[in-house]
DNA sequence: TTCATATGCACC
DNA sequence: TTTCCGA
DNA sequence: TCGGAAAGTGCATATGAA
C-alpha cells in the first residue's frame, strides 16, 4: 500500500524534476498520511535516521521552506518536543523510552496503520535497515523475546517481514527466519583495544589478522548468481565486477562471505582510502583494481554462523584461494601477535584485528569477540573556533576548530567533537567565551590561545582546508594548560604524516 | 555556457 | 568512523 | 553490557550566478 503510494508520488515528482531524492520521495509520502500515520512514522524516523538527511522530509511535514541542515535540525527538535509532551501525559516525571512509545503506538494501531508502519520499514526506508529501537518495540508490542526478534531480523535482513509475521502469527513465527543467500545480513562489529597483547589477554586462542583500510563487502553466491553488498547493505555488484570474477573462482557455489576490498599499489602497499572509495561511486570505471581479502564466512555450502571462528576459518582455507584470504595467524603468544601487528604496519596497513577463535558469528552485534587494534598518533593543536552544540549538547560550546602553527599564524585542519566529557564541555563553554573575538552564526571565533592534545588515525589530503591536509578521526585527549600556542605542532609536522 | 556553491549520500 | 553516558 | 547521541570528510551532481 505504502509502496504503491511512493511509486505514484515518485512519478509525479519525476515528471517535473530531473532527479528525485530519497528524502523528497519520503516527504511526498508523508504529506499524504493521516495524522496518526504521521505520528507513527515520525516517531520511528526521529529515532532512526541521521540528522542531516531529514531536511526535506521534515520541512515538508511542517510546510516550511526547504532549506539547509539548520532548518532540519530545528524541525527535528520540534518533533522531539512533541514526543516529549506525549510522554509526559503517560507518567508524571517518568521517562518513556522511544522503544516503549513505539511499542505502545504499534499495539494501539489499527491493522491498517500497522500495515503502513511495516510498509514504511520495508520499503519506504533503506532496504534491510535495522534498528535496536524497532527490535525493542516489536518485542514489547508482540510479547516476544528480544533476542529472538533481533536474531530473526538480523539474519533475514527483513525487519518488515519479521514485524508482519509477529503481528499475524505471534512469537512462534520467528522460528521461520534464518540466513538467506542474496539477502544482506547486518555485519558483525568490533570493539577496540589499545594493544595486540591487551586484546589477546581476554581469549584462550586468537586469530590476529591484518586490518586493511578498505571497504567492507558481503559477497553472496547461489549458483551463478553473485551479489555484493557494502557494510551498510547497499548493493554494489555492478561497480565491483572484478570482485565478482574473483568470487566466481571460489570453490563453492553457495556462500556468504565477509571480506574487505582495497586498492593496492604495485608494491603491495595500500592506496589512500579515497582511491578505494572512488570504486564505489555510482559511475566509475574499474581502472584501479580491487584486491579481495576474505576474513569470514557466514555460509559455505552450509550455514556456519553457529560454528566457532576456528572452524569457519578452516572452511575458508579449504575453499578460497590463498590470494583472496586475509593474512592472519592463530596464536596465544603475545610476542607473536605483536610481531605480526608490527609487520602489518610495516606493510602500510592500519593495524590488526584480534578475534576470539572460539566465538560465533553474531550478526549486527558490537561484541568483544572482535577487537580492532590501531596505533593512534597525537598532536598539540590550537583551538581557532567553537560551534554551539545541538541535542544533548544544546547550550554548550561543542565542536572545536583545530589549527596547526604555520609561520606566525595558524591553519585550520579540521574539526572535532569527539572525546569530550560533560565536564570538559562545561569548562570549554566558559573558557572559549572568555577568549572570544567575534561570532558568525553557530561559530564562536576565539583568539588562538588554547592548546589541545588531539589523537588521530592519520592525515589525508584535503581540498576543503587551506593547508591541503585534514586529520582523520580526530578526537580530544585533553586540554594542555601547560603549553603556549607557540609550542603547538606545525603544519609541516602534520604534513609529515602524509607519507606514512 | 561556464563556474561556483549547495545538497545529498557514501564511507572509514 | 570514536567516544561518552545512561538505562 | 548495550545502544543512542554527538558530528567528521570526500565525491558527484543539481542548482544558481555570472
Amino acid at each position: 500500500m505504502l509502496l504503491s503510494r511512493i511509486a505514484e508520488t515518485s512519478q509525479s515528482v519525476a515528471s517535473t524534476r530531473s532527479r528525485i531524492t530519497k528524502t523528497e520521495r519520503l516527504a511526498a509520502t508523508i504529506m499524504e498520511m493521516t495524522p496518526t500515520e504521521v505520528l507513527i512514522g515520525v516517531s520511528y524516523l526521529s529515532g532512526r535516521l541521521p540528522q542531516g538527511r531529514l531536511g526535506v522530509g521534515f520541512a515538508a511535514i511542517r510546510d516550511v521552506d526547504v532549506a539547509p541542515a539548520a532548518t532540519a535540525r530545528l524541525t527535528l527538535t520540534e518533533t522531539d518536543s512533541t514526543l516529549t509532551e506525549l510522554q509526559a501525559t503517560r507518567g508524571a516525571g517518568s521517562k518513556v523510552r522511544r522503544a516503549e512509545l513505539l511499542a505502545g503506538l504499534m499495539s494501539a494501531a489499527t491493522p491498517e496503520e500497522q500495515t503502513l508502519l511495516f510498509g514504511l520499514l520495508g520499503g519506504g526506508l533503506r532496504q534491510g535497515a535495522l534498528d535496536g529501537v524497532m527490535v525493542d518495540a516489536l518485542a514489547t508490542a508482540f510479547d516476544a523475546p528480544r533476542a529472538s526478534v533481533r536474531r530473526a531480523a538480523m539474519l533475514s535482513g527483513n525487519l518488515a517481514g519479521v514485524a508482519e509475521a509477529l503481528a499475524m502469527e505471534g512469537p512462534t513465527a520467528l522460528e521461520r527466519f534464518g540466513l538467506e543467500v542474496g539477502r544482506a545480513v547486518q555485519p558483525m562489529l568490533a570493539s577496540t583495544a589499545e594493544t595486540a597483547s591487551d586484546a589477546l589477554a581476554g581469549f584462550a586462542e586468537s586469530f590476529v589478522e591484518w586490518k586493511v583500510d578498505g571497504a567492507r563487502l558481503q559477497i553472496h553466491r547461489e549458483g551463478d548468481d553473485i551479489d555484493v553488498y557494502t557494510r551498510s547493505l547497499r548493493p554494489v555488484t555492478r561497480s565491483v565486477q572484478d570482485i565478482v570474477a574473483k568470487a566466481r573462482s571460489i570453490g563453492s557455489t553457495s556462500f556468504i562471505l565477509d571480506a574487505e576490498a582495497i586498492s593496492l599499489k604495485g608494491d603491495g602497499t595500500p592506496e589512500p582510502f579515497q582511491v578505494t572509495m572512488t570504486r564505489f561511486a555510482k559511475k566509475s570505471a574499474p581502472d584501479t583494481p580491487l584486491h579481495l581479502f576474505v576474513f569470514d564466512a557466514l555460509r559455505l555450502d552450509e550455514d556456519l554462523i553457529d560454528l566457532p571462528l576456528r572452524e569457519r576459518a578452516a572452511r575458508i582455507e579449504a575453499a578460497v584461494p590463498d590470494d583472496f584470504v586475509i593474512p592472519r595467524i592463530l596464536t596465544s603468544d603475545p610476542g607473536e601477535a605483536e610481531a605480526f601487528a608490527a609487520a602489518a604496519l610495516a606493510q602500510g596497513h592500519e593495524g590488526v584485528m584480534v578475534k576470539d577463535a572460539d566465538s560465533l558469528y553474531s550478526a549486527g552485534r558490537r561484541g568483544s569477540a572482535w577487537l580492532k587494534v590501531k596505533p593512534a598518533h597525537t598532536l598539540d593543536l590550537v583551538v581557532l573556533g567553537v560551534e554551539w552544540g545541538s541535542g544533548r549538547r544544546r547550550g554548550y560550546l561543542s565542536n572545536i576548530h583545530l589549527g596547526a602553527r604555520d609561520g606566525d599564524g595558524f591553519v585550520m585542519l579540521g574539526k572535532t567533537f569527539k572525546g569530550m566529557t560533560d565536564e570538559m564541555l562545561a569548562w570549554q563553554t566558559v573558557r572559549f567565551q572568555e577568549i572570544e573575538t567575534h561570532r558568525d552564526g553557530q561559530v564562536v571565533y576565539v583568539r588562538p590561545e588554547q592548546v589541545v592534545e588531539i589523537a588521530f588515525d592519520g592525515v589525508q589530503r584535503s581540498s576543503r582546508y587551506p593547508g591541503g591536509v585534514a586529520l582523520r578521526f580526530a578526537r580530544v585527549k585533553g586540554y594542555r594548560q601547560d603549553k603556549k600556542p607557540n609550542e603547538a605542532d606545525t603544519l609541516d609536522t602534520v604534513r609529515g604524516y602524509l607519507q606514512t
